[in-house]
DNA sequence: CGCCATTGCGACAACGTTGTCATACGCATC
DNA sequence: GATGCGTATGACAACGTTGTCGCAATGGCG
């Protein structure tokens, strides 16, 4: 295959290189009929631009980087996450022409930072989507201000540094999935917190304190475990939970992991779900509708909040200037069986 | 912050630009002490080679694409698969300067092989690494092998197609699972098939008689049920095998997802896993280690072969000529608690 | 009718590299 | 001491676009 260049479009659509260009880019001040022949030719041709060449000249790369912490960190369920969201972000990259580039990082703040600038320098991105909870660090957020490179933060929890974000109501939802397990008759309910430096997970737990307070209940210590995401934290805590004089009628726990977990202490002590115990997750990650009962769980729109970042990137991209407000996108109450009515 | 070129660096180490892209590229014929002039100038300047140039150049992008059959489409619990397979392909990736551009794309032949095309066409795309199942689609593999590009499959239970790829031994590991099913006493051992499109799915089934074989037990048509990767169809083949007059005393199910399903029949029939059952899956799913009890499965090194696909791709691109030979990665045999002696 | 603004288009330089070729030098060979 | 060859270096073109500017044609307005 002969690789097509601007100028074979030119000579066949009998107009000058500059014009061809400023068909493909949409400029205006092309008459209609050129702008017919130019994008005729281009067709029969198969024309492609060289993306090299345009950035190049440009000075842009067209590239937009996602930045997340290395999931193989953590624990391997959050991959989802990761799909998702690259899901959302390619969707408007495709249409916008622009390329992604993924780069999963470590966690500690100051080779973070460094690698992000590193990264920059070298792919010379062009803006930067940054995903939890990278999004709410500080130090990453700072680096990234620091080289000048526009981008936005997916923070599902909201965020607390003044940066362009899209978030979801994680606290608001959290509060309704409290009022639920209230309506269900559930008086003693337990929470389960995530990990301290995931400030997305900590909202949650602000959040079941909002709905137990709009119910009427009151928070008891007692009933609060503190966990780390993961599954055996959420084990733990169940055990020190279901130990107690006065066990909890309903766990809610704040991210399905750690909801899995509790649901496994359940499967031996032989306590039936939902009939003894209700359980409630966080995440609708794919093992919440997998396991044995079918989790109850709140499920963010990942892909989508994803697809608004992209799209505010790139509109920053082009515009020249950020909007520093946070877009909301709401998050919806998944009902499953691990829910039930209060013994 | 001004971005340095490779005339910035030439002047500061009182040499030509030529001889800096001499260093840059490391090709011979620059004295020892040129040498370390120029690279002195270029960590001094902090310089980074513009990539947008040397790929308009050198007529390459050093870009690597990933193409992989859009995990929406099928179930989300592949996503860890995608991740796995991404994070190996980074690390060779990043050290070879190379980028990697991710490719979800739909299931049906004929409009991946277009989408394919204007992928290539339009990212320029230096090489490719299939993913599986889209490894063992003979379309596919035609329409990239007529775009000329280079490309390496990920196809873990071999491949019947003539072209470059990593695999494991699926069939083998199969055949070991079974054998060690046998050897816990089991002797009426059922199997559940996946997807029928699925190549790498169908060798597991081959591997499971071949290790029937070996352990001198006959196939029993009665003990296969045929199901299609998703959870449900696990739990439709789990009714049937267990309503059976003589029902099976262990089920292996050709992915941990179906297995998923199994277990949760189990659970609603109160039999317990894995003293009345044994339950085994394939893939090593995160959910494997969540699920109640634990999953005994099969442990792709996906990741690694990743790694070794991409290496051999970069190979392949810098030296012009394919080896077709399939490279085998051993996966690995991970026995957890829904596996025991049986009844 | 003359003037200026607008529209439509092309010539040409420039982006930052790498490839090609020329050149200067040192050194062994005859 | 001329010849040839290998090594180290540089001058310059070229890659395929986009940005800048200039120029011609058109049209509205005084």
């Amino acid at each position: 295959m002969p690789k097509v260049t601007i100028e074979d479009v030119a000579t066949r659509a009998r107009v000058s290189i500059k014009t061809v260009s400023r068909v493909v880019n949409n400029e205006p001040n092309v008459s209609e009929s050129t702008r017919r022949k130019v994008n005729a030719a281009i067709s029969t041709l198969n024309y492609r631009p060289n993306q090299s060449a345009r950035r190049l000249k440009s000075q842009r790369s067209f590239l937009i980087g996602l930045v997340y912490d290395d999931p193989s960190a953590y624990e391997i369920p959050s991959s989802g996450y990761v799909i998702n969201m690259q899901q959302g972000l390619l969707s408007v990259c495709k249409e916008a022409n622009y390329d992604l580039l993924i780069h999963p990082c470590g966690f500690s703040d100051r080779r973070i930072a460094a690698e992000i600038k590193g990264l920059i320098e070298h792919s010379r991105l062009d803006g930067i989507v940054l995903a939890p909870p990278l999004s709410n660090m500080r130090g990453i957020v700072k680096a990234i201000e620091n080289t000048g490179t526009p981008f936005v933060g997916i923070s599902p929890g909201g965020s607390t540094l003044r940066q362009p974000a899209v978030a979801t109501n994680d606290r608001e939802i959290c509060a309704e999935m409290t009022a639920h397990l209230a309506s269900l008759g559930h008086r003693r309910i337990a929470f389960i917190t995530g990990h301290p430096d995931h400030k997305a997970v900590a909202s949650r737990f602000l959040g079941f304190q909002d709905g137990l307070r709009d119910c009427g209940l009151k928070l008891d210590a007692a009933l609060v475990g503190s966990g780390d995401n993961s599954i055996e934290s959420g084990e733990r805590c169940a055990r020190t939970l279901l130990d107690l004089a006065r066990p909890p009628t309903a766990i809610f726990a704040a991210n399905d992991d750690m909801a899995a977990g509790v649901i496994r202490v359940a499967h031996e002590r032989r306590i039936r779900i939902p009939e003894r115990l209700s359980v409630a997750g966080f995440d609708d990650v794919p093992l919440a509708r997998q396991i044995y009962p079918s989790l109850t769980t709140v499920n963010q729109p990942l892909a989508k909040m994803a697809e608004h970042a992209a799209r505010r990137l790139i509109r920053m991209l082009h515009s020249g200037e950020a909007s520093l407000d946070l877009e909301v996108i709401p998050s919806a109450l998944v009902l499953r069986d691990s829910t039930g009515l209060a013994p």
